[in-house]
DNA sequence: ACGTTGACCTATA
DNA sequence: GTATAGGCCAACG
């Protein structure tokens, strides 16, 4: 596994409770900014870690849950967002943007 | 080996 | 303000 994606895995799981990111935040602090897909890919592997990688706390810049179908259901990412105090309505973060939590700010 | 796709973002019209 | 285009790099068929 390529440090890239062990990084990746690595800022996910400091996301705080009830907190969100998103795929190009992360691509930023990690430098490979407009790369953000391979975020996604990374999440997309992130199935496979034996760790638990809190994905459901990375969202598009939108606040969109559109990779909410990679996950067992699409049920599953809103139940563990709501579950942590997140707000979802329409498949959309309400107050993403206070919500927003950005490594390159937070975890610096 | 080549072409297409993808959990995206930024920029221009 | 929305709509469309382009770019990015890795994985899949």
């Amino acid at each position: 596994m390529s440090d890239f994606y062990q990084q990746v895995y690595e800022v996910v799981r400091q996301i705080p409770i009830g907190r969100v990111t998103s795929y190009g935040a992360i691509a930023r602090y990690l430098g490979t900014a407009g790369s953000s897909r391979m975020v996604g890919w990374a999440m997309n592997l992130a199935h496979h870690q034996s760790v638990y990688v809190p994905a459901h706390r990375v969202v598009n810049r939108n606040g969109l849950l559109t990779g909410k179908v990679h996950f067992g259901s699409p049920e599953v990412m809103r139940e563990l967002l709501e579950n942590e105090g997140v707000v979802i309505v329409n498949d959309c973060v309400i107050d993403f943007t206070r919500l927003f939590w950005d490594p390159m700010n937070e975890l610096l």
